[in-house]
RNA sequence: GGGCCGGUAGCUCAGUUGGUUAGAGCACACCCUUGAUAAGGGUGGGGUCGAAAGUUCGAGUCUUUCUCGGCCCA
């Protein structure tokens, strides 16, 4: 028999996607004719969305959390684009910072180069060409997704714009008066005389001198304990001058005892955590003790202490917090907090309203702020706090103990923490707390659970530390007036260290001579040059405003931020606050957060683990787009799981989906048509495909439902489904027998193919923005517009595809069918028939089909030879099955009993 | 250790204000097809909804405890 009577598709569209070799070809055809400029001028005067990158770290390759990020960025972008809007996306970097500065330091120790022996100018230099080689890579690794953005003009924390626009970002905190100096504690080695960073610090054991000692209690909630001793335990005896607070927990238990020894602690009271009283007993050698009373942490709620030192002047009072860090590991269950000496001790003090001060100067000498010690080395000082305190009848012990304690890694001197002068952006002075948490309201949260996570932060945070004493940063714009100590705040200064910066960016600060900053208006022998830098989280929370405000392509307020949820106490958080210190609102209309990348068992990737895929892998192993249908089909609200067989799995949904556009591409002969659906009368088909078009009308309108909240896992399956259910197994399936075996020129033939034009078109362009090559790939083999996928349009359903009434009766009809499949599948069973049309069904309905049934050829859906309704009316639907009887027609396979209707095959 | 979020078939996800026998697609099994063919169709088996207790006539859904995991903080 001669297949030339029958239609068989043919297309160009290949099976195999073959991904990791198309892609590469599909992205130098993005390049050859400019995507990105196309996609804008193609908006132009259009609304804008932008997408604002939140800068990665230029450091090392991307991992499958940045892939995750820019593909859900690219993803998002692209819908709107679609949806006709001028969706603008400018990538950016992070550079700044330590990991930089510590990747330099590393070469130089490989080089046994010594980094104090550097200029700072060129330190900085390196620390940039890094930050740029890095950034290259980074590109390369991005376009690769597939994601489309304005990757020639990308923005940097470390340009020279963005350098002059941070300062003038500080200006105005500095203008404003928010921004104050203040102390907080660093690691710091008074040999080398400057603050160390972690990673800079080495752990070796120490013999330090420990005390146990107490403050009477001045008043309390608590009423047995006013009068009596709250017993604390140190290992660094002389921080006791700079004692603010004691640190005790709710959740503890603990205990009032009489201590009945002879000596200065007979018949006094001391409160102790019941945890430790033992090792208190052992350790301070109490031999008699009486117990009193037993409380819980919460009742010491409002106690308020003495000083040991109270009768030396130190006069004033010692509240009591709650704090969680207090533990019974060692001590007394009670926590001596000194806020300059502490990141503990600061932390808590400062949510309590008390700040640090300077207590210890470089060399390690107390200042005046510290009376009876000034002068006095803090090395020197235990003995001597030992011996007032005993003057003072407070010890109740003194030791030493070995431990584990922190040493320059150069020097190799024990380190302390010491209270610096740092530079805060005050949350209250101008009412910044209360700005950002407004800021907060007015913005949308998907999933709306980021809003409750952001807000609990602002809410509680302390002031904003933005200084740090590093070299890889923009160095805080600050003079201070040597004699009177006040900050210079000048408009005309920092307008002129900007313009400076945009010219040669910020390294001249450390080269230059400090007249060049200050101009003509005030001597440079008056003041005192800062060579703090910015920490950077105000650099990356300044994109903003030279980003979104300084380029005209896009605008300010973002219309989204969409970052990992650990943003939320990052990026999120200190864009806010910049831009609600600044401009009284926040940069962005909405925040989206995502969720971490786990491995298929919800850990987290690790090497350790063997766990980790790297996008690389993926990409060699099954394509972007496979990467990019992971981002779309998993609830990125919650961490996202990813491993080998979950690729695996969705893999084969591509598969699916690919067979579904081949079809298509096949029977349409790779020629698509445009379809006017406006022009087009859904009445004038056949009713299988006005049910089609209800069915993609339906569809539509679930699709930008989706779309709208961002809901892309719920899309994709809806989209899936529809390539699935209602296309593979059902319409395609059925119009199978029309496509292959009407004549050309036939109306039902015809009216096929219409919908499988508008079939085409519509998957196309749904999936466009997650298929971003798939469908780029069909679009040139179908397209006569020689442009790009990424430029077109949403379709745009007329209300007219609607046709509900219809869709009642066509879901009865697939209900039917179901039965039918049943009555089928059993004789299939039994191997007395094969293929469904080998079956002649005989069908009894009930009152309800029977009237839907009515013009209706139940074969042509069942796709069997015959479908006889039964005379009369039943109570349920019934089918039974048949082997059909007669000769098979050689074009359309029909059995048939008469010669075949449709075909003569009488001359073949 | 603390705060927040989460755990529904092998996988990705639905599951309305608590209300029949917990759903979909994929994967799997079996069958059919060989004119979407490294494709396609049909049917089917999979779940003590992380665990326990409680509230209720009734709990995947509400409460508590526990457990496992993630993010942030310490």
């Amino acid at each position: 028999m001669s297949k030339t009577q029958i239609n068989l598709p043919k297309t160009a569209f290949s099976m195999k996607a073959n991904l990791p070799l198309r892609e590469p070809e599909i992205l130098e055809l993005w390049k050859k004719i400019n995507l990105y400029d196309q996609l804008r001028s193609s908006r132009k005067g259009s609304e804008k969305f932008v997408l604002h990158d939140g800068p990665p770290y230029a450091n090392g390759n991307i991992h499958m959390g940045t892939a995750l990020n820019k593909i859900l960025k690219d993803i998002i972008v692209k819908f709107h684009q679609m949806d006709g809007k001028d969706s603008v996306y400018v990538p950016g970097w992070d550079c700044h910072g330590l990991p930089i500065e510590w990747k330099i330091e590393e070469q130089y120790k490989k080089n046994k180069k010594n980094k104090n022996e550097v200029p700072i100018v060129e330190f900085r230099k390196e620390c940039r060409s890094f930050a740029e080689k890095w950034i290259e890579v980074h590109k390369q690794q991005f376009k690769r997704l597939g994601v489309v953005g304005d990757w020639e003009n990308y923005y940097s924390t470390m340009s020279y714009d963005a350098e002059a626009q941070i300062v003038r970002e500080l200006g105005k905190f500095l203008k404003e008066g928010s921004l104050y100096r203040g102390f907080k504690p660093v690691l710091w080695s008074t040999v080398e005389k400057t603050a160390l960073a972690d990673a800079e610090v080495e752990y070796q054991d120490h013999k330090s001198d420990t005390i146990y000692t107490c403050f009477l209690v001045k008043s309390s909630d608590l009423k047995e304990l006013e009068g009596n001793n709250i017993v604390i335990w140190t290992t660094t005896p002389w921080t006791i001058p700079a004692n603010r607070a004691l640190a005790y927990n709710d959740n503890l238990d603990y205990v009032l005892i009489e201590l009945l020894d002879d000596g200065d602690f007979k018949n006094k009271k001391i409160v102790i955590a019941e945890a430790l009283l033992d090792s208190v007993v052992k350790d301070c050698e109490i031999k008699k003790y009486k117990n009193i009373k037993k409380f819980k942490g919460k009742s010491l709620k409002n106690t308020v202490c003495y000083h040991p030192f109270f009768d030396l002047g130190y006069d004033y009072d010692i509240p009591m917090l709650e704090a969680r860090f207090v533990t019974t590991e060692q001590g007394t269950g009670i926590v001596h907090c000194a806020p300059s000496h502490g990141p503990d001790d600061f932390n808590l003090c400062l949510n309590n309203g008390i700040k640090a001060i300077e207590t210890v100067d470089g060399d390690g000498k107390y200042t005046k702020n510290v009376s009876l010690f000034e002068g006095t080395h803090i090395f020197k000082a235990n003995p001597i706090v030992i011996e007032k305190l005993k003057e003072q009848k407070k010890l109740l012990k003194n030791s030493e103990l070995t431990h584990s304690y922190p040493h320059s890694w150069r020097s190799k001197a024990p380190l302390v923490h010491r209270a610096t002068p740092q530079w805060f952006i005050s949350m209250e002075s101008h009412n910044l707390r209360k700005k950002a948490l407004k800021a907060i309201n007015e913005t949308t949260f998907y999933p709306s659970k980021g809003k409750e996570r952001l807000k609990s932060m602002i809410e509680t945070r302390p002031d904003w530390c933005v200084s740090r004493q590093r070299v890889w940063g923009v160095p805080l714009p600050i003079f201070i007036n040597k004699n009177t100590k006040e900050i210079l705040v000048d408009d005309e200064v920092f307008e002129t260290i900007a313009k400076i910066y945009e010219k040669e960016g910020s390294d001249c600060w450390f080269s230059d001579e400090p007249q060049k900053f200050l101009g003509k208006k005030y001597k440079a022998e008056d003041y005192e040059k800062l060579s703090d830098i910015v920490e950077v989280w105000f650099d990356s929370g300044s994109t903003h405003s030279f980003v979104l405000e300084k380029r005209k392509d896009l605008k300010w307020p973002a219309s989204m931020y969409l970052e990992g949820s650990d943003q939320h106490r990052g990026w999120f958080h200190s864009s806010l606050l910049e831009s609600c210190g600044t401009r009284d609102r926040a940069p962005f209309e909405s925040i989206l957060s995502h969720g971490f990348v786990v491995d298929g068992k919800g850990l987290k990737m690790s090497k350790s683990l063997g766990n980790v895929i790297a996008p690389e892998d993926i990409l060699k192993k099954y394509g972007a787009d496979i990467l990019r249908i992971w981002v779309a089909s998993s609830n990125y609200a919650e961490d996202l799981r990813i491993d080998y067989s979950i690729l695996d799995q969705h893999s084969e949904s591509y598969r699916k989906i690919r067979n579904t556009f081949r079809y298509l591409l096949g029977n349409l002969n790779d020629n698509f048509e445009d379809v006017n659906l406006e022009d087009l009368d859904p009445r004038q088909l056949p009713e299988l495909e006005q049910f089609m078009l209800h069915k993609i009308y339906q569809l539509n309108l679930n699709f930008m439902k989706y779309f709208k909240n961002y809901d892309f896992h719920n899309l994709y399956k809806e989209l899936l489904n529809f390539c699935t259910v209602e296309l593979s197994a059902f319409y395609f399936d059925v119009r199978k027998d029309s496509l292959y075996c009407d004549p050309k020129d036939s109306k039902k033939r015809k009216s096929t193919l219409i919908l499988l034009d508008i079939i085409l078109n519509s998957l196309l362009k749904w999936f466009a923005p997650i298929l971003s090559f798939t469908t780029e790939e069909i679009y040139q083999l179908v397209s006569k517009k020689n442009k790009s996928i990424h430029l077109e349009r949403f379709l745009s359903f007329p209300k007219k595809f609607e046709n509900v009434g219809l869709s009642n009766k066509w879901e009865q009809l697939l209900r039917i069918r179901d039965i039918c499949n049943l009555s089928i599948e059993e004789k299939r069973g039994t191997k007395e028939i094969g293929s469904s049309l080998e079956a002649a069904l005989t069908i009894e309905l009930d009152k309800k089909s029977l009237e839907q049934v009515k013009g209706i050829d139940l074969s042509e859906l069942c796709i069997t030879s015959s479908a006889e309704i039964k005379d009369g009316v039943y109570d349920k639907i019934s089918v039974e099955t048949k082997k059909a009887k007669g000769v098979k027609c050689p074009v359309c396979w029909k059995i048939n009993e008469l010669p075949c209707p449709r075909h003569d095959t009488k001359n073949v």
